[in-house]
DNA sequence: CGCGGGATGGTGACAATGTCACCGACCACG
DNA sequence: CGTGGTCGGTGACATTGTCACCATCCCGCG
């Protein structure tokens, strides 16, 4: 199952070079629904923020790890996913730079356990806000109530669209999409197959059968744990059409 | 796809009998989260909301239907699914009387249209929290905020429930833990065939052969558009089966 | 260097579920 | 009574999931 080497999960605290560089913070710039905020309301959450860092692997929340902070991403990616009894595992969705990961919130607020979890794919850089922050926050300022609310809503949106793929979808149309998001920067997914089948919460051997079908017809190439995407155009085809 | 004779979707006011009838509105202690509310907060909840009933079979929400309420249901149940582009469509849960209906919350903050829609199953009787006071009510009193935080996390909990079970679980343990909960008074389920097939996101075909099945075990009696549970134990079992 | 041992991927047989086409029984309504 | 629509049954087939097993590759270690 795939589980990579986890430190213990502890924040680093790394704070120091992004804090306090007079006036608001540059980071709350990167936030869509914060840049807005009033200026006692951005000092606010400069002063009682960390910006903290955290390496690949580290598993930000889960069964059993119930954090106190609201993470908004500065960079880097957390994959939030659901591991069934049996041990299979989904991919929900990703928390990307820029996104908060409200789950956390909810988690916090619920008191609840959550059978989710959410793993930091790549070494992330985030702003904590502590949970008494975020109360203040969400109290005083209509703004920061709209970002908790909308981040919430495109969570809602992602798991709808999950029920939706899992539900009705096809394999080889869910595949397709797949490769191409994770292929973002080049022609190539870093990825071994039983990676790919957790992302769709399928077996391996339904990733193996569908990715030779491709590469029979040519669209991509399979080498160890990594696929080159030599047809895009074809693979685009096959994920939009009914 | 059997959708029911819709009425319009109007709201219809029927809050005389149940305001103003000195101190705080009794329907108040029906939520578990909201019963001790200072008496302020009680009173601003209780003058600027209205008491609603609706017919069962309306749509309370979904798309192109933007509702401007949050609701909270004191009668009934609202069922909350979602149809794919094909057409097929999967029960995603239920609003059950004490509870409320954050979703359409969602809906009104992030402007965003939502696959789901939720529509009466039987006839509801709500009170109404229009946009503003919701608000201010956030805003205002720390314990609604929870209320509201609570009931989000509840749904959210619900949707990772789902995702697990129809993208890990077995048909006939869904389904007879399906019957089991709708048969909550009697040992009588009435529904169809195609509507239980929906509440799974399945086939109908696939329902029919499990229920036949069960049926030749002895565990149910089927008439048309009826299932008699025989034989609570057994499906107890299965449903909990691993 | 050679030798395990784990990770990765390939394969065939089979089971479970979904799809399609079609049929007959039942029911509501004129 | 008809008759049209809903409901449920059925067989053939496609897709997806499960299981058992194997070959290869990679990597660390004696």
């Amino acid at each position: 199952m795939t589980r990579n080497g986890d430190t213990d999960g502890t924040l680093h605290a790394t704070n120091a070079h992004l804090r306090g560089r007079g006036g608001s913070a540059p980071w709350i710039d990167r936030f869509a629904g914060l840049s807005r905020l009033p200026d006692d309301i951005k000092k606010t959450l400069t002063d009682s923020s960390q910006v903290v860092s955290v390496p690949a692997g580290t598993v930000v929340f889960g069964p059993g790890h119930i954090p106190d902070n609201l993470l908004l991403l500065l960079e880097g990616s957390v994959r939030v996913s659901q591991t069934s009894e049996q041990g299979r595992e989904i991919v929900l969705y990703r928390v990307e730079a820029g996104q908060s990961c409200v789950l956390t919130t909810a988690c916090l607020l619920a008191h609840e356990a959550y059978a989710a979890e959410g793993i930091a794919e790549t070494d992330v850089k985030a702003v904590a806000i502590p949970r008494a922050t975020f109360d203040d926050l969400v109290s005083r300022a209509p703004l920061f109530r709209d970002f908790v609310f909308t981040a919430y809503s495109r969570r809602i949106t992602d798991l709808f669209r999950v029920v939706d793929e899992v539900a009705f979808g096809r394999i080889d149309m869910r595949l397709a999409e797949r490769l191409l998001t994770l292929s973002r920067d080049g022609d190539e997914v870093k990825a071994t197959h039983q990676q790919l089948a957790t992302e769709l919460g399928t077996a391996r051997e339904v990733i193996s059968r569908q990715l030779q079908e491709f590469q029979r017809r040519g669209w991509i190439e399979q080498e160890r744990g990594r696929i080159l995407l030599h047809d895009r155009k074809h693979l685009t085809a096959l994920r939009d059409s009914l």
